[in-house]
DNA sequence: TAAGGTTACGGCGATCGTAACGATC
DNA sequence: GATCGTTACGATCGCCGTAACCTTA
């Protein structure tokens, strides 16, 4: 057993075990590959996959058990070079980020460039997914780090860390009878809505709110962004359901915003990473600039 | 970065940072393993060990960071092992019970024996410690499983399961005057008493019980095992307090016996292992059966 | 017949062993 | 001077690459 065995094995995951592609991956010839996986089945005196002919289809019951070490082990390797790297030189470094579009757009700008100005040598990544794909992503090592408000909170391999809590709000274009008149659960569903889809920005927040009323929303569209919803309140489809703080009084001023506090419970934007994962020091430095915006933005 | 420097690593701390004892344990010669250590240093670019001289005196920061991911990755790497045994031959194999004396005299003797019918593959070696040390050696792997009443729930990287309760019993001479009358926590304090040292078979249990009322026992002999006790007993020394599955009427037929459940809360005997460690398949049915024994004690 | 996998063999490099050389107690 | 670690160099063994072959969609 070596490393670059177990290397093969994880990538042969990634390449839905395809040895060919996994030879390629690892930056040596097909028959090499074939070979170390041979070799490492007898090592083990069993198979680890499930063959048809030649072709690997699937793994077998102990190759299941042996992946999940597997990612064990290369996790171990993965943190063991971090922390490395961060003795030799803390400014050097790439940082992923994956999150939604509105902590990208709304939130992380401000943290994100008072970072880059305290680590100019560190290169940030932002990759925009849905919180599903979040998480997929710090599974995968794809990304490093997560923000959001959805379903973090589910997943035990994950450490989730409070970041801040905000409000929804509800938007209509100036002139808009909602902008005017008591504000209550009940006069909302008489409105075509706008709000976000399935599992983004506190949309299942949105729906508890007034299915515990016994109430049901027209939602009439669904976005992943507040831009798209913005954009069809412009047009007086209905009136949207956003996050207070995707509201800019100066490029909106044209739309009219009144808090749902009363009616839709907080919100909480938390960071996410894996249990497992060492994060560099910057990393954890960045978390801190995050901390700091949140921070900032409640005073 | 490979796995036979993960391992000399490993061997490093077993052999307290002891180069040559590291290569013997190897198999390959000194000059060896000082290279391999170097090639590993350089490639993470800074040292891993405090050297004074040319010897290894400690870990820098860095090392010991590095060592946990280590201890990771040598776990992981024997759960394949383990688990690829399983699937040649989970007949075959060795295990390691740590237990304290109690348990391996009183206890373990039924369940092992029915195990030994059903598995005569496997060999079992019993080693007999102290909790503190039983824990330890879940941790250097030096034992798979332990089995004992105090200490194991407090560590969170052991698995711990319940097996089974029982109490504590008072024993004397025939004839002595504890025989009959009342039985109250208060006339135990006025007799010497014999039982358990610290940290044995649910001496902290006894402390708690009797603190609780603001009595205080008066010990003249701690044992680390009953027949210590029970020696002195005879001697009339004073009342010994034990586990009172570690009576027995026959041998012990000179002596008298009387529970106590009603003064000293009941003692939990657990099964521990650790939570990364990957248990084959004889193992776990080693579990199960001193769960059925356990069973079969209480009907 | 193209794509994916295996087998055979030669070459190269990583790692070992021998051995001679510090250094520290 | 005994123990522990480093350095130099030749030898070996493991792993890769080439290339021919096999199998299935």
């Amino acid at each position: 057993m070596n490393l670059n065995q177990i290397e093969l094995l994880r990538i042969l995951q990634e390449t839905q075990l395809n040895l060919s592609k996994a030879a390629e991956k690892m930056h040596i010839v097909q028959s090499a590959v074939s070979r170390q996986l041979q070799l490492f089945e007898e090592e083990l005196g069993s198979p680890l996959f499930e063959r048809k002919g030649k072709k690997l289809i699937g793994l077998t019951p102990l190759g299941k058990n042996v992946m999940a070490e597997i990612a064990t082990i290369n996790q171990a390797k993965l943190n063991i070079q971090s922390m490395a790297s961060d003795y030799l030189d803390s400014n050097k470094g790439i940082l992923h980020v994956a999150t939604t579009h509105t902590q990208a757009k709304y939130f992380l700008p401000t943290p994100i460039q008072r970072f880059r100005e305290k680590y100019p040598g560190i290169r940030i990544y932002i990759v925009q997914a849905s919180p599903e794909q979040l998480i997929d992503q710090l599974h995968s090592h794809t990304a490093d780090i997560a923000i959001c408000t959805e379903k973090v909170d589910d997943d035990n391999k994950l450490i989730t860390r409070h970041c801040y809590e905000w409000h929804h709000a509800v938007i209509m274009p100036r002139g808009h009878p909602l902008c005017t008149g008591e504000l209550t659960p009940e006069r909302l569903t008489t409105f075509p809505i706008l709000t976000y889809s399935h599992g983004f920005t506190g949309r299942s927040t949105i729906e508890h709110a007034f299915q515990q009323r016994g109430l049901q929303l027209d939602i009439i569209l669904a976005a992943a962004d507040t831009d798209v919803i913005k954009t069809y309140v412009h047009f007086d489809m209905g009136v949207g359901i956003i996050a207070r703080m995707a509201y800019d009084s100066q490029a909106d001023a044209d739309l009219g915003i009144r808090d749902l506090s009363h009616i839709i419970p907080k919100s909480i934007t938390k960071i996410a990473y894996l249990k497992q994962h060492y994060l560099p020091l910057y990393s954890q430095h960045f978390i801190e600039e995050l901390l700091i915006a949140a921070k900032d933005m409640k005073a």
